[in-house]
DNA sequence: CTGAAAGCGCTAACAC
DNA sequence: GTGTTAGCGCTTTCAG
């Protein structure tokens, strides 16, 4: 009752055959095979309840059935969805899906690496993205095929040194910015905040842009006292972020010319901005519109629902899968790939036009405003 | 610029020894080695970059350093907890992690068991719970080691037939299910409803049996029409957990005499609860309490922060990981264990008394209730 | 204390 | 069409 100790030798000698006949048919080389051996051997397999070795397989081909995937963590929600997109899209292809949470940590990630590599495993699903992407390129070095998200958004025309050494399929993160800057910016705001973990990431440098370019284009002015950007802070604020937005919020709210809306550089700091506005006895979106970037599930539950832009993660794993395997197992040579998928803006409750006095904005000190909550009649 | 080429026989000849000298080294046999030898071998295997193969290690010992993860679904942010640490966790013991989604489904979840047996992996960590877990004693049978979780509660002590396959560490979730419903009853409610998917999980069981008890010790009669199981519905509802809790939420709420109080099966169930109770016009907590269970992320974010009874899923996860390793490396050959951890309510601001007019409850065609919102001033 | 040799289960030439 | 054979990189007796 111990190991599966059959083996494709028990099996061959079952079906009074050799192994690589067996082998043959285990790798479909089935062409020229007699069909009675064929139906032998499948018996055989059959009768012995046979499993092949993966490992023994892979030892010989250098290929295993494995990817890695790389998320900061699947604690946070956005990642959750993404590691579960991941492994679904891998396993519609075959393969299976190594979790590692290395927290955005570049020395994390040379360590997740090594031990991908020396697991046998050439394939990384790269969902992270740190300024540098050095790493990426030794990884790839090593033999790594690796597809990064998040990376070479639109705008900077200048290629990242080291860029052709892996793939990438992101979403338009200049965009994403921009729709939702847009959107506020239709809605009649003119004091527009920006809630962020630091501004390290490529992702969020890129957003950060376009939100800079939809204020211009709407002819406002850029106002730095309206940015805030998590510091004094060790992370890029994955699992804190709501607790950044909290606190940001709360310190942009304490301006004096608190903002009238904001954009949150993803829905985690959203929903901290949905607590200090709790806290400050605000409402949503009456004294603040909150935009959020992901679309996590929560957006949709939220009280009031969440205004937010959404990643298409489906089509972002569905582009991203096939192609590392197609890298790994050698049928795809060509140059990296750098692959730019839409996204969508959702508009939900969380926004809305600004009070008339929005020049006064929110304020912690002010009056505690005593206002009916909208009710609709059904 | 491949594949790292560098193997073991290359180690020896740069070191000029043999490979089971190496392999000595590699494997801590170093006790009766000459310190020069040693040094000589590991100045080699720096010069070389070399990392052994796991693979052929593992095709000579049968032993990898892999554990599978089996989840419903990582996208359930409650198992994206869970998996992230179980990520960190198993990492901690030098081991990696391989995602396996099966969504509760039996037969996925033996395919899954199947390729990680072939991938060589006999060690898994099965969070899911499907009534019948005598899958999981099959996957014994061929060397699976598995730790479960939310099986056998407190409550039912005839032991589940092929119990004794593979250990469990648990919650004990009948008092899970107690807390909350003595919690309520203690703020004076009487008709507390249950908010569940299909009862078909044993952790689900327990909580409902621990709601009947709990409810039986306060003197209260159990009304099977407080009682909401989603039904007609194919699966768990792991991941449409919120929306299952709306619709029966706003069932109950329909009812001639719906409840005060609410008890959701998770989380996510509570939150489908927030978003029917939104819909309806009603306030949390004062118009109906709400209580969940695992104490999510987005627990505390949620507005009103929502009441609920908190998995250790840190204590949970430290104490199944250790136990399949040392199942998997044969260090423990003892019986199947089963821990029991406690849980613990966290209350927050979704729970309050009843309306003194309880008896009249909620209603979707009564009139819409117009009233201010409690406002703190700081 | 170190080395030689025999595989682990499978694949891939290359014979037959 | 099918069988033989030689390894993949490492571990592990068992000699030296």
């Amino acid at each position: 009752m111990e190991r599966t100790a059959v083996t494709i030798q028990h099996v061959a000698s079952l079906a009074k055959t050799s192994p690589s006949t067996v082998s043959n048919l285990l790798n479909g080389r089935t062409d020229r095979m007699k069909p009675e051996t064929r139906e032998r051997i499948e018996l055989a397999m059959e009768r012995l309840n046979y499993r092949p070795s993966q490992i023994a397989r892979q030892l010989k081909t250098g290929q295993t059935p494995i990817l890695g995937l790389m998320v900061p963590s699947v604690a946070n929600p956005f990642w959750g969805e993404f590691a579960q997109q991941a492994e679904a899209t891998a396993r519609e292809h075959g393969y299976q899906v190594l979790l590692g949470n290395a927290g955005r940590d570049v020395e994390a990630e040379e360590r997740y690496a090594e031990s991908l590599l020396s697991l046998g495993i050439r394939g990384l699903i790269h969902g992270s993205s740190p300024l540098s992407l050095e790493h990426l390129g030794r990884m790839a070095v090593q033999g790594m095929r690796v597809v990064t998200f998040d990376h070479r958004g639109a705008s900077p025309p200048s290629p990242t040194p080291g860029e052709d050494e892996y793939d990438s399929v992101s979403v338009d993160n200049t965009t994403i910015a921009r729709l939702a800057v847009e959107h506020l910016v239709a809605l009649g705001h003119r004091r527009i905040g920006l809630l962020s973990g630091p501004l390290k990431t490529s992702s969020r440098q890129l957003r950060f842009l376009g939100y800079r370019d939809a204020l211009e284009a709407a002819g406002i002015p850029f106002d730095p006292s309206l940015i805030w950007e998590a510091h004094g802070f060790d992370g890029f604020g994955d699992v804190e972020g709501a607790e950044l937005g909290r606190i940001g919020t709360l310190a942009l709210a304490a301006g004096d010319r608190p903002p009238t809306a904001l954009l949150a550089i993803n829905d985690m700091f959203a929903f901290g901005a949905y607590a200090a506005v709790r806290e400050l006895n605000l409402r949503i979106p009456d004294e603040l519109s909150i935009v959020g970037i992901d679309d996590i599930v929560f957006a949709a539950l939220a009280s009031p629902p969440l205004t937010t832009v959404r990643q298409p993660l489906q089509a972002l794993l569905a582009a991203a899968i096939p192609r590392v395997i197609a890298r790994v197992e050698g049928r795809d040579k060509g140059p990296a790939q750098h692959q730019i998928l839409p996204a969508e803006l959702v508009v939900r409750g969380s926004t809305a036009p600004p009070r008339v006095d929005a020049s006064q904005g929110s304020s912690v000190s002010g009056p505690t405003v005593r206002r009916c909550r909208r009710t609709t009649t059904r």
